[in-house]
DNA sequence: CTCCATTGTGCAACTAGTTGCACAATGGAG
DNA sequence: CTCCATTGTGCAACTAGTTGCACAATGGAG
């Protein structure tokens, strides 16, 4: 249940069309919220009828025509209601980390390579991270605001600053792997 | 498609039951692939017709009568296969940093207290997984089996790690923003 | 003018995960 | 013996997310 607040959030920031806010999810809620475009247009319609927002007034609003949404009052309260509600963080659920228990068993095989571009595509995010740390938040940039979105855009960052570590790590322990020593049969 | 490997790579350590599978979810396995037990039945079932495992041969394996699995030699092969093959890290999807996105919008009344109970479960997590570390990797275990388990659970320690500092960050940065400036209005 | 790539919106079917139950066997308390 | 908590297995309905398309409008290339 938390897209509707993603999108809320999005279109409080600026009103959107569906086709806007996908590219807004792809370039900045999307590092901790991503969605697809379907499942966009598809939960703008949902909040439509339940009137947290609403489609700005515009001419023509026919399929292939450009449709703005904004958030209606009501639609506030309930993201208010849900950003203050207690919730219990959600269970980890990370298939590198599964295949590396099977590798234990059934041998590892073929997973070193994908490690390695799991190390560079981590890499990667890092850096864009940090470029986009460079040039928004400045020191003079120090409202409330600008506090509350850089604290964000630090957890993106030590989280890539852990996996790039850990993976660099993990590589250097597959390279200690004495290649006889390497599971491999029951 | 994880949950069927994950079962595989339980049942290759040790064959179990159900009920077993979720204990074992519930402890180990679990920290990385969480799943239910009414998940776990279903895949146990789907993975018996796929003939990647059999239930143990058992005196009237009746409803409500313990039914133990072992995996089959094509369970292990999918398994092996499903390793091997590369595959992209999934996007994050993290509620807490979705918050405090729309907290910088529409004010961040009531976040702080879930920001501490966070912390507090973090905190125990960490706690564990360190006791874990204790007690199962000491110095003397030391085959490969045993150091790809421990990177497993060096991932655990490090996430649980930096959330609990960054949580800690996020709630000095919350005590230093001026009563005043905290986001509100529009 | 015509075609075609691009932009924009959306439906349908599917897969994965969650929630809420149902019900059988077992063993100990009374 | 009877009841009831516990252990164990499972179905059904639902919610959330993904995949694969369809189709309308627009504008520039030819």
């Amino acid at each position: 249940m938390s897209l509707p607040h993603a999108i809320l959030t999005a279109l409080l920031e600026r009103p959107s069309s569906g086709l806007e806010l996908t590219r807004r999810f792809d370039m900045s809620i999307g590092y901790f919220w991503s969605a697809t475009h379907q499942q966009i247009y598809r939960e703008l319609g949902r909040l439509e009828t339940q009137g947290h927002i609403r489609a700005l007034p515009a001419e023509q609003p026919a399929r292939g025509q450009k449709k703005a949404y904004e958030v209606l009052p009501a639609g506030r309260a309930e993201l208010a209601r849900w950003t203050a509600e207690a919730q219990d963080p959600k269970p980890l659920r990370d298939t590198l980390l599964l295949r590396l228990r099977a590798a234990a068993v059934v041998g590892t095989a073929g997973i070193e390579d994908d490690l390695r571009r799991h190390l560079t595509l981590h890499e990667r995010q890092l850096a864009e991270y940090r470029e986009i740390e460079a040039r928004d938040f400045g020191p003079d940039r120090d409202t409330a605001q600008d506090r509350l979105r850089h604290l964000i855009l630090r957890a993106g960052i030590d989280l890539e600053t852990f996996w790039t570590g850990w993976l660099t790590h993990a590589l250097e322990e597959f390279g200690r792997l004495p290649d006889a020593s390497r599971p491999r049969g029951e």
